[in-house]
DNA sequence: CTCTCTGCAAAGCATTTGCACATTG
DNA sequence: CAATGTGCAAATGCTTTGCAGAGAG
């Protein structure tokens, strides 16, 4: 879903669809995870004035319609992107980028085990953490 | 790993095997998910004057050590656990009671996604979510 | 006896919220 | 115009930390 569409999304809802809000949208717009300071940025270089919370309130609506995801690494503030595809991170414990990674198969192991406990209305979120590459090497290259 | 074995493995490094320290890992020692406040409130039931900030500073250590497993469901404190074997959360999004899972097949499946990205030294978590059968029963109930 | 640990209280950081004014539909 | 949204700043909740005295090895 691009930004267009997701300001339509919106304005089929009882949310009104405000300056600050399509800034939002649009901060997102290029796939980034960004903590919600990082969107913050990104909307004020357009509106100067908006505040942090503004900024939270819109990412929690946006969220709630399906519009956003959001993903706590740990120890850290949370990220929010785009929600395009379903997919998962693999966050790196040096420099703490993230990337997506999708895993086919993993709805049907995560369904079968909450299936096992006879959980209903069951999603899932796998975290991998690790060295990226090209921290593996830095390292390697200082030890 | 039991309590005393775990006592006995704090011994063997730099730190110091406290009162404090033993009855944090004590507090562990059933296999319950805690908040870092209702492990203090459990040592305190012993050890009256313990502080929260010892608490924090402890399980920062034994989570170092390997012997204490973190884990910080959305929007909520982390819980601690001992560190048993590797396994994995199903938290209910309704009364947040969290269970242990465990899914065979699942190492495979995080390694080779992080091969295809080249990471290291991998690690990964999953926490599936949904609704627990008895809130399930519940809420058909009052609904 | 030395070095580490602890309690206390204050600080830190991410996030949420109350309120009076501004804006949307 | 009525209802919703916003900026501001204070409040919140969890976690971390500086310091001076207590305790482990």
């Amino acid at each position: 879903m691009d930004v267009k569409t997701a300001d339509a999304a919106l304005l089929q809802t009882r949310y009104r669809l405000t300056r600050q809000r399509s800034g939002v949208l649009h901060a997102l717009g290029d796939g980034a995870h960004l903590t919600a300071e990082a969107i913050l940025e990104r909307v004020r270089s357009e509106q100067p004035q908006v505040s942090l919370g503004t900024v939270y309130r819109t990412l929690e609506i946006l969220r709630g319609l399906g519009l956003v995801q959001a993903f706590t690494p740990a120890g850290g503030a949370s990220l929010y992107e785009a929600a395009l595809d379903k997919h998962h991170h693999i966050l790196c414990t040096r420099c703490r980028e993230v990337r997506n990674v999708t895993i086919p198969g993993l709805a049907t192991i995560a369904s079968e085990a909450a299936g096992r406990l006879s959980f209903d209305d069951v999603d899932y979120a796998l975290t991998i953490t690790g060295r990226c590459p090209s921290c593996s090497t830095e390292e390697r290259a200082s030890a």
